[in-house]
RNA sequence: GGGGCUGUAGCUCAGCCGGAUAGAGCGACGGUUUCCUAAACCGUAGGUCGUGGGUUCGAGUCCCGCCAGCCCCGCCA
């Protein structure tokens, strides 16, 4: 196979803006042949017809901006190209029905509009599709039964908290943001490996251990014999006096070596550790209903060794002052001395680096001593990002990244206060994520309670509950994912749990109401004796849109796959974020302006068929979010 | 000292391979409800895209300089 494009971003309509960018490059060809071959033989992109989607609504569904960038070369005005260009496309029947004939605008823009018997094509085609028109990986395009998922996976490495520590909202992003990923690209059609990254090995467990053997002994031998909250309290003093006390720092330093060499008594301490924390963090995940497999550290421990023996066969691996490195090209520090990364300490010792090292060339190594991946997806702060800058220019001059592999680094910002500074509590604390998802549900019970009394509404607990649940940790992860995740965050829960913006509870809303319009359909259809399954309406019936509210959800609904596709390719959830509360937006316009219950039969079918799929795209959508959604609220 | 990220409306933020008059939400101001949940919708005001150069038919977007904020820089992760 011969590719040497890049992947192509993702535009709406994935399968119309293949078939228009086809029918354009073979146009261009045809209205300038001279610049077609000279183009060939210089192997540049002049003749890239450069179709993008409209920038207004007025400009029709999508433009071409090539026959600007094209007018240059061709010593012509870029109207006459653009004039060329489309009386070929008037002569080419695979062009002409899909689109209205071409306008010429500006400087030279061509702007394409798709006939409507094309988009009501579409979304019929979208009404019977489960998958809502998003592709699976692999899949050939015609009708294709159910494509064996691909035996090299996608592996996204996220949440990673530390044994022995609580989660804060330093995990926060990282777990949202990674689930999110893992499930869009699970969606596709891609083999995920949603893995946990703990660190469970290493320095800390030194302290810990050794402090522990001399204040609460029983802790190492006997399961919660102390509770986390104390353990978090223990760690902060072994912390302390490894800082102040070299003594002990020794002792700790000695007491890693004998876990890391399999120790029995140091192996049941950290067992018993680690099975403590786990469930402390499976409490938090099994609340935000993320699932993800625990691989800590320590399972790399058996592959250091051979990291340290590969690097030294491809004579990456330098001896300075004692440790062993491996020196960075193109990264150089202090009186233009190449930076290191240290994959083994002068006291013999693997640190981070290695562990990391050894989970790429894992990660990376054919199964059974491998996982085979092909793309690794690395969701950490963006902090660390020299530091896997470092790792993986390492790990791709060892050659343990195949020629096809991707290895990226999904960086993020920092969780702010409404002050701009780092968020802390009052007292001065990292905030617990336990008890920043409990007072995001509780906002959100308080507030329904308010407005139910408001309303004079009635519900029982169990409905308050779930919904004030759902609300709030709906929120909690709508804000994250809905920001571009390299700026930092400011974390505002009055913003968050607003009923109006860009925010969780709107787009809920807008799901609640389409619900209430079937449950109304439904009995209206009974009552009409209309003859059709209330469930299936929208089915063989043949759809009609008249007015402009229905185009432009038409047109919205439309564009999911590309949104989809996009993320996977970016990694940017807000992406999604954006389309879905547009969506919304769009919706609520049509509710408001269009009657779907109270239309003629044949409209009113068409238009309950458009609330179905801004439904199902809804609930597809923020479920790639890790939102569940609400039928009342 | 070196490197990275960020700087867009009063506030919080979008802005895709460089495309047409830079967008949204909040807040402010003004409207809309005999009708499917008004948790909605419509309208008005609000901008030297940090700054100075450069490339280009075209720059918030690409290149260089400068300013400001945050982060990282050898045996912690």
């Amino acid at each position: 196979m011969v590719t040497c494009a890049a992947p192509r971003p993702p535009e709406p309509m994935l399968s119309v803006l293949n078939t228009l960018t086809e029918r354009l490059r073979v146009a261009l060809e045809k209205a300038f042949p001279e610049a077609a071959a000279a183009e060939a033989r210089a192997s540049d992109a002049t003749l890239d017809p450069q179709l993008a989607p409209a920038s207004k609504p007025e400009f029709g569904d999508f433009q071409a901006n090539g026959a600007l960038a094209l007018a240059r070369p061709l010593r012509q005005q870029p109207r006459a190209v653009a004039t060329a260009i489309v009386e070929q496309l008037a002569a080419d029947p695979a062009f002409t029905a899909l689109c209205l004939p071409p306008q010429i605008a500006g400087p030279g823009f061509i702007n394409l509009t798709l006939r409507p018997e094309a988009l009501v094509a579409e979304v019929a085609s979208r009404l019977a599709d489960s998958r809502l028109g998003v592709p699976l990986v692999g899949a050939s395009a015609a009708g294709s039964v159910a494509p064996s998922p691909p035996a090299e996976p996608v592996i996204v490495d996220f949440s990673s908290p530390n044994i022995a520590k609580e989660m804060h909202v330093g995990h926060l992003r990282s777990t949202i943001i990674g689930d999110c990923l893992a499930g869009v690209l699970a969606f596709r059609g891609h083999a995920v490996l949603r893995l946990n990254h703990v660190g469970d090995w290493g320095t800390q467990f030194g302290m810990l251990i050794t402090h522990l053997k001399q204040v609460a002994p029983e802790a190492l031998t006997t399961a919660d014999a102390v509770d986390l909250g104390d353990l978090v309290a223990f760690y902060r003093q072994a912390k302390q006096r490894f800082d102040e006390d070299e003594a002990f720092q020794t002792t700790a330093r000695e007491e890693v070596v004998k876990l890391q060499a399999g120790d029995p008594v140091s192996r049941r301490a950290w067992q018993l550790l680690c099975d403590q924390s786990r469930r402390e963090f499976q409490l938090i995940y099994d609340r935000l209903g993320i699932e993800l497999q625990e691989r800590g550290e320590s399972f790399y421990n058996p592959y250091l060794p051979a990291v340290v023996a590969d690097l030294e066969a491809t004579g990456l691996l330098v001896t300075d002052e004692g440790a062993r490195c491996v020196f960075l090209e193109g990264v150089s520090g202090k009186e233009g001395k190449p930076l290191p990364v240290i994959v083994q300490k002068s006291d013999g010792g693997f640190n981070y680096a290695t562990t990391d090292l050894a989970a790429i060339r894992y990660r990376f190594a054919a199964a059974p001593a491998g996982d085979g991946a092909r793309r690794v997806i690395y969701v950490t702060d963006a902090g660390q990002a020299s530091h896997f800058a470092g790792v993986f220019q390492v790990a791709r001059r060892a050659g343990w990244i195949p020629d096809d592999g991707r290895l990226e680094h999904v960086p993020f910002g920092l969780v702010q206060g409404e002050d701009g500074k780092k968020l802390k509590t009052r007292a001065g604390d990292t905030v617990r994520l336990k008890d920043l998802l409990d007072e995001a549900v509780d906002r959100a019970d308080a507030d329904l309670r308010r407005r139910l009394a408001e309303e004079g509404r009635h519900e029982d607990e169990a409905f308050i509950r779930h919904v004030a649940t759902t609300v709030g940790l709906a929120a909690v992860k709508y804000a994250d994912l809905s920001q571009n995740r390299t700026t930092n965050y400011q974390f505002s829960f009055d913003r968050m749990l607003a009923l109006q913006g860009n925010t969780a509870p709107y787009l809920l809303y807008a799901v609640v109401r389409i619900a209430g319009i079937a449950r109304k359909g439904a009995e209206v259809a009974g009552a009409d004796a209309l003859g059709s399954d209330p469930g299936d309406y929208g089915g063989d019936a043949a759809l009609v849109f008249s007015e402009s509210q229905e185009w432009a959800l038409v047109r919205h609904l439309l564009g999911f796959d590309a949104v989809i596709a996009e993320v996977e390719e970016e990694l940017l959830p807000n992406r999604l974020c954006t389309y879905l509360f547009e969506l919304s937006q769009v919706f609520n316009r049509f509710y408001d302006q269009v009657p779907v219950l109270k239309a003629p039969p044949q409209a009113r079918a068409s238009r309950l068929a458009l609330c179905r799929l801004t439904a199902d795209t809804l609930k597809l959508g923020l479920g790639l979010l890790g939102i569940p959604t609400l039928e009342r609220m």
